[in-house]
DNA sequence: TGTCATTTACGAGTAAAATCGTATTTTGCT
DNA sequence: AGCAAAATACGATTTTACTCGTAAATGACA
């Protein structure tokens, strides 16, 4: 049985891992020119970034060519519920109903949206 | 108009934050045994840290006696909804659906909790 | 008033994250 | 083959968060 380290990614690899979910499949330099429309930073502190998540086990990558070609070792989902269940632990006393009545209160959701949810929470209460 | 700088506390600093909202007011002494319950860590540090998060303004103090008294200066809702932003960004696309779901999915919520959620959204859904 | 326990002040060290410059490698093209 | 453009490798530095030891200050009380 080995030990799976418990991996936490930082801030600026959540913004890397994000491209990533989103493209399936990325290189550092797409990747690069993506973070540039939102941040100003060198091309090589990103392919830094990336070959230390690499490393980290982040991410996988095909080298079989030149230019290599990273995709995301870890799902966005359970990446989600990590941060989230961290969140409510330190910033929410715990409840998750803290947070969704904070975050339904400050951010806009679409009508569509506010179904879905709504939806959701019949199908919790009739579990019940 | 006095540029006020955006504060983003550390981890440390939110878990002393916590304590410091729930208690409204408290001593270096409190925080630090009410943190010694959940991990290891010497006294002067948490001392160090929340004179950083008074020169950061993210606590008043009054030192008027010996034993200094804390206080928190920013609110628990702003900074819950900063933290909250950030991660709909970074981490849930933009949607705070997204986000709502995932929450309310994986973790366990009360009959009345669901309840309240579900008013909100009764709420957001007529306003529009 | 002198002692002593408690508190604050402060500096320094450690570790992790982020940044970037430079060297090297690769490969398409002439 | 040889050159140039683009990519990777790597090491060094900077920044930030965190940690703690030690010294100085405070104040209760014998």
């Amino acid at each position: 049985m080995t030990a799976v380290k418990y991996l936490k990614p930082t801030e600026s690899e959540l913004e890397i891992l994000q491209i990533l979910w989103n493209e399936k499949a990325a290189t550092v330099r797409t990747v690069h020119e993506a973070l540039s429309k939102t941040k100003e930073s060198g091309y090589t502190t990103t392919l830094k970034l990336m070959q230390i998540m690499f490393e980290k086990g982040l991410v996988t990558r095909d080298d079989s060519s030149k230019t290599h070609i990273y995709q995301p070792a870890v799902s966005r989902e359970k990446t989600q519920k990590q941060f989230l269940n961290k969140m409510i632990d330190t910033l929410f006393a715990g409840s998750s109903a803290n947070l969704v009545l904070q975050a339904l209160g400050g951010h806009e959701a679409s009508q569509a949206e506010l179904q879905q949810i709504q939806d959701l929470i019949n199908q919790l209460k009739k579990d019940k």
